[in-house]
DNA sequence: TTGACAAAGATCGTTAACAATCATGAAATA
DNA sequence: TATTTCATGATTGTTAACGATCTTTGTCAA
């Protein structure tokens, strides 16, 4: 598979011609790192790569079939954005925010969240509100199966749909952010599964949204951030799993 | 001097052990590429680099002195915080925002900002306000030395220790985000020193966070910040200066 | 003179080998 | 037995050479 996908690169067919599009505000326009960069993330996210695990270049080279320097590449990108920590010599590990940076980023978030929020709510015909309706729909499916990694995803990517909603780039890349962190901090300090079921505050912010509320929507988000900060446990950690990185597997 | 270095680097003496400090939560821990993209950071700040300006890999080796690898990866970690873009086979150029990003940025300037200084002032008592005095003071003293550069400096990063008071790492991190785009934006669309001369609205601001005054305090920054905006022309853009990089030369 | 085409040069992307550092475990000593 | 020391292996950091792509320049023909 990764032969064929050598072979397209190095044939001198001009299929993609890599056209100078500066539309692209991406981080990388390679498609293979940003392949890997996007794993790792989702990995993360989905709470099933467990804080301080080292990220050896060699198993990463293995698993995702390319060279050394992608993977440098790609881990540089991942520790730019705190998701990974580099240690000299030492190797990369998935961060692990302690309860300062725990504080923070609610702190933060219970900072940042609200104006979006209120913003959103005092233009209700908004587009981008339908997106969301169709994501608590995934939200609700993916609970009734049980599909904890989808649910916890999800349940992050809500409040990005929010800012996507905004349709400003920078408003949705700063949340992005957060809610990648946040994560982390779950994943760490997440007492059970109980600040991942958020019931149903999310439909409930979003009706507040619809119906043109904004103080209603802004107390439901404060309360429902509150309630997810409030179900952590910050004095027992997570162990950091060892295992190998078959984790990254499917798309 | 190159040699210097690695001879010290390669030395078996244990001078900087590198010890695993986790609290450095910064980007990189090697103190070369630190200053690589410190230094091409700073003057893009300063607007001595114009946006779409070239950053060849090799004139930037022998600028600092250090090997292709070390720029390369100075120059993904620029490229992630998007004040440069890389198009592959053709280099990295200082980026250049068009009207919509401009836009987008005074945007989630206006919606985060505002709550920052409301915080700032509920708590006039906050020791990292004095520093913000002491920052005036380097203003005014930059502006009566008609020192532009630092002038343009000084001004973006008064908003930046605004979100340092916070004491939140990641309220200074998105500030930092934010006021870098503003200060490309300003160094493309600004129409002469318009908007670089925010007179004494900085002091006026601080003025209201100090004696308490959230609303005075909020008031105060939207109007500044949409001065700024109202200063920039969106439709004349700065030329891409091409000249070499004898502009990275100091600290 | 202008346009297209081709070759040369320059620049970036990639790979592989080498050097340096850290982690592991065995052996020796107290 | 516990501790230190040292050697081995594994992992990361670095360099240099090579290959691919793009840009430029020069030539030729219309």
């Amino acid at each position: 598979m990764v032969l064929i996908k050598l072979a397209f690169k190095g044939s001198n067919v001009r299929n993609t011609p890599q056209v100078r599009s500066d539309n692209e505000s991406e981080i990388s326009s390679d498609p293979d790192e940003k392949m890997i960069v996007e794993r790792i993330y989702k990995a993360v996210m989905e709470q099933r790569l467990a804080p301080n695990t080292k990220l050896s270049e060699a198993s990463l080279c293995t698993t995702f079939g390319v060279g050394r320097m992608r993977v440098r590449r790609a881990l540089l990108l991942l520790s730019s954005q705190g998701i990974i920590n580099l240690h000299s010599n030492r190797g990369a590990y998935v961060a692990c925010p302690d309860k300062s940076e725990a504080k923070d980023v609610f702190e933060a978030r219970m900072l940042f969240e609200p104006p979006i929020v209120k913003l959103l709510a005092k233009d209700p015909s908004n587009e981008g509100l339908v997106l969301l309706s169709e994501h608590i729909a995934l939200e609700n499916a993916a609970r009734e199966k049980n599909d904890r990694t989808e649910v916890i995803r999800l349940s992050g990517e809500f409040h990005v749909k929010l800012a996507q909603a905004t349709g400003n780039s920078f408003v949705l890349r700063m949340m992005r952010e957060l809610v990648t962190r946040t994560s982390l901090i779950v994943g760490i300090f997440g007492s059970s599964d109980n600040a991942s079921c958020p019931e149903d505050e999310h439909a409930k912010i979003l009706d507040a949204i619809k119906t043109g509320d904004p103080e209603s929507a802004v107390q439901l988000l404060t309360s429902h951030l509150a309630h997810i900060q409030g179900g952590l446990d910050m004095d027992t950690r997570m162990q950091p799993q060892d295992d190998l990185a078959s984790i990254l597997a499917p798309a």
